[in-house]
DNA sequence: AGTTTGTCACCTAGGTGGCAAAGT
DNA sequence: ACTTTGCCACCTAGGTGACAAACT
């Protein structure tokens, strides 16, 4: 039980930790286990479910009253459904890559005093190989997945902190990077290009007890947020995904051609969205 | 002896941290304490005795076995004493300034799994306040010292940390910065302009005792370098201090005329220093 | 007169998608 | 045919000293 899953090392803007022994996870990514009903490829926006306003934690057995009041809330969630709907696309690099959105969280219901460690993994959504058909504007699968990477988990680099300061403001991912490099040794997240993923968060109590690898199982939490979920490409596929990239992220700038998309505008009417597509 | 004299709150990367109970300190700043026999204003660079290689420790009672082993080695050393020859002055703004060169260090003999703080202070060199006399490119004494500002102390970012990460690659505080807004809120140094410093860095064991407190004095062990001494200025006062800035702080390249000061030379000729001048 | 402040041009450092070329 | 790579211009973000103006 204690994480035999995630090997390999582990991944933080610290550099690269030797597995820690007091950090325990969830089993990662390795098998396939879709999480969430899933709607893929994307549907129209109206008739899909729409996805819930705070994380539900994977539920599963007792929990540490450390960890059992978590709650945590996704931020910038109205951009990361504007994405969703579109079918957002995470482009992996050899240098490794940042997500945009950046994942983001404000957490609430932790102990003041007790120690945690913030992680993310990333878990395959289906067991399937994915390709974009321009002329249809639309994915379809291309064949069963490729063999899987080697799992990694990235650490939060402030972990391991206080209750009090992970709570004191939003806590950001941004240090995390995608690579399809799967000799890469700079401990980024190794993704299948063309496939589809699922990150998770997972918050993990650091019991001080000698015997804490008994209680591995009790002291974490994790959490899915199904409106986070991608395609990993090495270059955009959809035009529409590229154009929001674009108008809402800083560093894209110097791509908007004037003012008028200067910034992001989360309500603006989707419309002409591509339809559903026969999956083979 | 539990840290009373760094009163105030403490500076770090993270943000403020509370006054942590687990840590303790060497008396801070409040007082006068000439640490050095600092040799000020600096004289012929031939006549100054010579920084030891390694810094000393600030020799004290009894220490605990996690941090009397420790050593700490300066870098970027022939940097330090290139402009501590000079004179060393260091920007002082309101909105904070990093200290160049960059205090930084490479630790020696740290029990591996222990988890330590590496945090740093500034305590003032002597009593008085110091300007420049241009005509003779001389530090003079302009009189007693001002009120001493709050006396703060900066964690280092990843405090703390197990002894191996600290061991695995120099340190450095670069998110240190210095500030003569004595109403300052973003935990930064607060220094007197005009007066003159000696950096101080400070290693502590983080005791997992419930009465930790009781050994307080035992873990932590602190390190001076007296080439990393400097006055506090809002404006550079020694032409020559400016010039050697321009010529190896990679951020001042914009300044510099030519390639052929494109970097830094230790061993340049130090011809015509400013001499040793009368102190009122 | 001496010291401090604010603004500026000019850097470093690194995150964007575009695009042509190379792989496969 | 499809996917990946490498390089680029163009951004964000922030660290420099110069310098004129303001302060005291």
């Amino acid at each position: 039980e204690l994480l035999p899953s995630p090997p390999g090392f582990l991944s933080t803007g610290r550099g690269v930790l030797a597995p820690p022994e007091t950090y325990t996870l969830p089993a990662a990514s390795s098998s396939w286990e879709p999480r969430l009903g899933s709607s893929f490829p994307p549907g129209p926006a109206a008739g899909s479910p729409r996805p819930q306003a705070v994380a539900e934690p994977t539920g599963q057995g007792p929990k540490n009253p450390c960890v059992s009041g978590v709650t945590v809330q996704l931020e910038m969630k109205a951009l990361w459904e504007e994405f969703n709907q579109l079918g957002t696309e995470m482009i992996v690099t050899k240098a490794g890559r940042r997500m945009f959105p950046n994942f983001q969280v404000k957490i609430l219901g932790m102990d003041t005093l007790a120690d945690y460690a913030l992680l993310m993994d990333f878990v395959p959504l289906d067991n399937k190989r994915y390709r974009y058909a321009f002329h249809s504007s639309a994915w379809l699968v291309a064949g069963k997945a490729d063999p899987a990477p080697p799992g990694r988990v990235h650490f939060h680099p402030d972990s391991p902190a206080k209750g009090a300061q992970w709570m004191r403001q939003i806590v950001s991912f941004d240090k995390l990077k995608l690579t399809n490099n799967l000799l890469d040794d700079n401990g980024h997240i190794i993704l299948n290009s063309m496939h589809r993923y699922q990150p998770r968060f997972h918050v993990v109590f650091v019991d001080p007890r000698k015997d804490s690898e008994r209680y591995a199982q009790e002291n974490f939490k994790s959490f899915v947020f199904a409106e986070t979920q991608f395609t990993a490409v090495t270059a955009y596929q959809n035009h529409r995904i590229t154009q929001l990239k674009i108008a809402s992220n800083p560093f894209a700038k110097g791509f908007r051609e004037s003012d008028l998309d200067a910034w992001y505008c989360p309500l603006l009417p989707a419309q002409g969205r591509p339809q559903a597509s026969a999956r083979t």
